[in-house]
DNA sequence: TACGGTACTATAAAAAAGGTAAGTAATGGG
DNA sequence: CCCATTACTTACCTTTTTTATAGTACCGTA
């Protein structure tokens, strides 16, 4: 997750399909490796950085700065900085991160029925 | 996309994480640059494979062919092959394919809402 | 017999995403 | 002065995804 070259093509075909596409659009807001368990974690409500990497299996420090950085960029969610030390930085999903938590839902119920498709 | 490497790291942590989370479980399914256009498109019915080249933008036959195969293996599509000359494939939703249609719908619309915030 | 249309496949290379390991700053406690 | 703690940053490397380009089989038509 370096930045994007935007001479590539592959710039290029996601912006296009971006902009014709609003689910594409969405997919590649909270795409990614970690995006998604990140926001279901904080529609139960605010979490400090090492409260998230606890919660969220392997997950690298590097990564989730990472991710909490774009998400914080796609103003999916707030980073409150404590003037403290050790310091404290809790994150809060926004207004309109907050409106992910039906689709997550409806992700995850997908996802179970599925899961238990294959099983059969 | 070519085939995946089991002995990675990158493996592990999807694995891992597809298993407690079901929402990336489904993330992993229909994430990718093309497949939730190629999804939404078969939302409304049948399609050729001709058709779904030229209903997509820059899509290369090879992606096309990689997330059709890929959604194929996965349950949610179904892939007929007329015996004809010139060749004529039909891909189609599964029940479960279909199933995907109200969060597509969904993350369309918090799509739109996303972008509208950016302007104002 | 060359040509066109359809749905691919093969190979290589570029780009993006993800992982490893080490280091930083500030400060209160021992 | 040294250590622990928290939330990062940096440099480098591997894996995965995407793109580019070319080629295949089939057969009816010209």
């Amino acid at each position: 997750m370096g930045r994007i070259k935007e001479t590539s093509t592959n710039f290029e075909n996601k912006k296009i399909l971006a902009d014709e596409c609003s689910e594409v659009y969405a997919a590649n807001i909270i795409g990614g490796q970690w995006s998604l368990v990140i926001c279901s974690w904080l529609t139960n409500g605010k979490m400090r950085f090492g409260e998230l990497k606890k919660a969220i299996p392997n997950i690298t420090e590097r990564m989730l700065t990472m991710q909490l950085r774009k998400l914080e960029e796609y103003n999916i969610l707030t980073r409150t900085v404590y003037a403290e030390v050790p310091p404290k930085v809790v994150y809060e999903l926004t207004e309109i991160g907050y409106e992910l938590k039906p689709i997550i839902r409806q992700m995850e119920k997908w996802g179970e029925r599925h899961k238990n498709l294959k099983i059969e």
